[in-house]
RNA sequence: GAUUCCGUAGCUCAGCUGGUAGAGCAAUACACUUUUAAUGUAUGGGCCCUGGGUUCGAAUCCCAGCGGGAUCACCA
């Protein structure tokens, strides 16, 4: 559905854009330059309650209950809500009642963004409100809102629901539900605790590229695009991993980005191609070390975004204050099935996921089959959040080997209510081990594992040889994480503009009946000699030109000349 | 990608086994000087997602497509 062209007005538009033009008749400028000099927010002025307290505001009109001379409004701004009163004897002292007889009561609409001044009192039934003694158009909304109503009770009724309207006009959505925008300040609130928490450390907000010439740090399908004056082709990043650590190479001792990734795969409740990880790089610390500091970090942007360590998802409450749960993958595994799968060969863990009814194949590995194993039977049953340690090396390219276990890497996934939400590593910084874990990578995907990373960046191998100092890195999934703490189960929630396809607008033209004619053959056709589609047509020489001028001009049809010959096909 | 549900007025939704389209809110007009889901009276507003098919007749039944939701699969 589309309302984006001129013909198809609704009864309300029209009606909106003829107030417009009385306004302008009447000498009121719609949408007038001047700032509007605002000194009260609604809910400001509600809150610390002064009777007799001039005030000016500004926000839409939400609503307007007319009492004849006297009227009710509610204003709502960036804060909030607030109630107007009108009485038209004071906005019109002097004979002259337009201002409230036309303009507040007739020309006004809600959507309309207007300022007042008045003074604040409260009404026979006890409501906080605002005594209107001059108001103002400051913008006028041509477009009726999906206004929902609020009853005494608080209950919301006919509330603008349908997600597919609410994704895509995102802008209508946050002003009729209020609790949609509270999504979004949690949302800033969550990326500012973090960064207070960082900076708080002494660690270093940086920008690395978002368009790289090699896409590595995970393995996933890029976004390709072509630079055309280098005439390279260039990735949208994946992750920026490898570039945080040519930083710590470089001589920083914490560096940490909020960083847009671009996936170039599926969509679904979780997945968005476009999503936010955090990555932070600390030197001189080791992957225990970071464990403590991930729970500290959790648990101050718990209480920053929601005021308490407890949060609700679902059914479950979350308790992120620390410490957290620690459990090896090997642990978790024997707990959930039984099965110990140290010191196993890949054989015999084979067998094992097989008797356990996981789906496997011959590709398979040692490392990918304990992570299918730990995936199916353990993953999902941690829902306060846990610490899941020491993965299989094969699964693991970046990560150093375990100190205490070659089979191992010194790596943890913090998993809530049955997902990932970090993920950290003592930092491999051996790079020659690096090399060679790259190459395995490159072998696994020639094999036909599509989850192997199929690029090598010598760049990044070569500032490892100048060595990098021992260092942990952990990655947070923003989106994943602001959806536990806002109690939503679907990412486009926490996304302003979730990805959607593109909508389509079917213009609607108004065709001549010769115009009709010609089209008419010519859909049938697709493409046909011009000629031939003259003769068709049956119309005289004038009226066959205007009418294949006029399709021709509203692009429906096209006119090619080939080899001389005059073909017409349709658009 | 698979399965399934949905698409009707600005919004939320009815519309039965096919018979010329309905409500509430919103809108328009009138009345009303402290209402608050204000109220009362009257009025207007629809490519019933698109395209085919069946039929005397389709919002309704069938097929295809488009868009969306949910579940599953995939996603270090």
């Amino acid at each position: 559905m589309n309302n984006m062209s001129a013909f198809e007005l609704s009864e309300q538009e029209i009606q909106r854009r003829e107030s417009l033009n009385k306004l302008r008749e009447m000498g009121i400028n719609p949408y007038p330059a001047d700032l509007y000099p605002v000194t009260d927010y609604a809910t400001v002025i509600k809150d610390k309650f002064e009777e007799g307290k001039q005030v000016c505001l500004a926000g839409r009109m939400m609503s307007q209950r007319d009492m004849g001379k006297a009227s009710f409004a509610e204003l709502q701004d960036s804060s909030g809500r607030i109630q107007l009163y009108f009485n038209r004897d004071e906005i019109c002292p002097g004979e002259d009642k337009t201002m409230y007889n036309q303009v507040f009561k007739k020309l006004l609409d809600l959507g309309d963004f207007i300022g007042v001044k008045g003074y604040m009192f409260t009404t026979k039934v006890g409501e906080t409100s605002v005594h209107v003694q001059e108001f103002t158009l400051l913008s006028k909304s041509l477009k009726p809102l999906p206004l929902p109503k609020t009853d005494a009770e608080g209950r919301i009724h006919d509330a603008f629901t349908d997600p597919e309207m609410r994704y895509r006009q995102r802008y209508a959505d946050l002003v009729v539900n209020p609790h949609v925008k509270e999504i979004f300040i949690k949302r800033t609130k969550l990326f500012t605790a973090m960064r207070q928490f960082f900076n708080d450390a002494g660690y270093m907000e940086v920008e690395t590229p978002v368009l790289q010439s090699i896409p590595g740090g995970a393995a996933a399908r890029p976004f390709m695009t072509h630079h055309n004056a280098l005439d390279i082709p260039l990735y949208m990043r994946i992750a920026n991993e490898l570039y945080l650590k040519r930083l710590i190479v470089g001589g920083f001792d914490g560096v940490y980005e909020f960083s847009k990734n671009f996936r170039n795969e599926g969509m679904d409740r979780t997945h968005n191609p476009e999503f936010t990880a955090m990555e932070i790089y600390i030197s001189y610390k080791d992957y225990n070390w970071m464990m403590e500091f991930t729970e500290r970090l959790l648990e101050h942007c718990a209480v920053e975004v929601n005021g308490s360590p407890e949060s609700t998802f679902g059914e479950h409450t979350i308790n992120f204050k620390a410490p957290y749960k620690r459990v090896t993958m090997r642990q978790s595994i024997i707990d959930f099935t039984g099965f110990d799968i140290g010191g196993k060969s890949e054989e015999e863990l084979f067998n094992a996921a097989k008797g356990m009814g996981i789906a496997v194949d011959n590709t398979m590995g040692k490392g990918k089959l304990i992570d299918e194993i730990f995936g199916e039977k353990c993953e999902g049953n941690y829902i306060q959040p846990t610490f899941i340690t020491d993965y299989p090396k094969e699964m693991s390219p970046l990560c150093k080997e375990h100190r205490d276990n070659p089979e191992l890497t010194e790596r943890f996934e913090l998993m809530v209510c049955g997902k990932e939400v970090a993920n950290a590593y003592s930092e491999l910084n051996d790079p020659i081990d690096q090399r060679e874990r790259f190459e395995e990578q490159v072998r696994l995907a020639e094999k036909g594992d599509d989850e192997a990373g199929q690029f090598i960046d010598y760049d990044f191998l070569r500032s490892l040889e100048y060595g990098m100092p021992p260092t942990s890195g952990l990655g947070i999934g923003m989106d994943r994480l602001i959806m536990y703490l806002t109690n939503n189960p679907s990412i486009q929630e926490v996304l302003f503009f979730p990805q959607m396809r593109p909508e389509v607008h079917t213009v609607k033209i108004e065709l001549s009946d010769n115009e009709k004619v010609i089209f008419d053959i010519i859909q049938k056709e697709k493409s046909m000699d011009l000629n031939a589609l003259k003769m068709q047509a049956g119309l005289s020489g004038k009226q066959w030109d205007v009418s294949i001028k006029g399709l021709t001009k509203q692009n429906l049809v096209k006119v090619a000349k080939i080899n001389e010959e005059l073909i017409v096909d349709l658009v």
